[in-house]
DNA sequence: TTTATGGTTGACGTTAACGTCAACGTAATG
DNA sequence: CATTACGTTGACGTTAACGTCAACCATAAA
């Protein structure tokens, strides 16, 4: 029997590079729910999983309730067909979003890869080779 | 000889779908600078692509002020060798993120195929074929 | 018992990115 | 000339996502 982990706030805010703060911020914005020690918050993998979820979201840009609705697809109410509907309909979206994130990304790295090669061609006639 | 484009600030506004108060205030903050006619702004072809840059920087998570220092990446300095260089590693560190960028990308289209998968599943058990 | 360490709950402050509104200018049109 | 459409400049309001700070509690070590 493997134990199970859990984790307290300071050590998930060091190992995701975020304050305790703004852990419990996401708390209170219902993005969390750990279990309670006494006053003390638990940890466990599960919510150490939609942290990191959270975190994606943001480095793509999402915002904190654009992650919840996320975090809330990955565990459907199956009982209830109206509202899988509109999951499908809402991840369908969301995949088309990313579809033009993918576009945007490369577009923009075609254009740093110009921009860098422009100033690589600026620098060696500011330093012709002697 | 074509003549060169010009636009004015609410048809730059609808093509792109934000509003006239969102133009002005990119202006306020340094971001676009377009010329004027008498107290109208005019917005060049020029103009129109940086708000295009600006948007597309939106769309992928930057700051404003972030695209504002991409945007000047492809316009640098030709003279100044320390600024090059500089520009240079910047270049590369925006690279990196954009490299973590598509991973996240790729995760996430992942996640939400499998989400999908889930849901069609749960669908299924619910109204079985008869 | 004191002190250090880590956690908690408010309350309030801050910044970015706009929205809203009022008061005004200007140019074309009936 | 009055109206309509479009544009301008402030000034102020708003929301999201935290930061800062004070006052407090609990446990463990000195």
């Amino acid at each position: 029997m493997t134990k199970k982990p859990s984790f307290t706030i300071s050590q998930l805010a060091e190992e995701f590079g975020i304050t305790t703060r703004t852990i419990r911020f996401y708390e209170e914005k219902g993005l969390l729910s750990p279990r309670r020690n006494g006053q003390a918050r638990i940890y466990s993998a599960a919510d150490r999983t939609k942290l990191k979820l959270i975190l994606r979201g943001k480095r793509l840009g999402l915002s904190l309730h654009e992650s919840l609705d996320l975090i809330e697809m990955y565990q459907p109410d199956h009982d209830n067909s109206d509202q899988l509907k509109q999951l499908i309909a809402k991840i369908n979206e969301k995949r088309e979003l990313l579809k033009q994130q993918f576009e945007d990304l490369n577009t923009m790295m075609r254009d740093l890869d110009e921009a860098e090669a422009r100033c690589v061609d600026a620098l060696k006639a500011n330093s012709p080779s002697k």
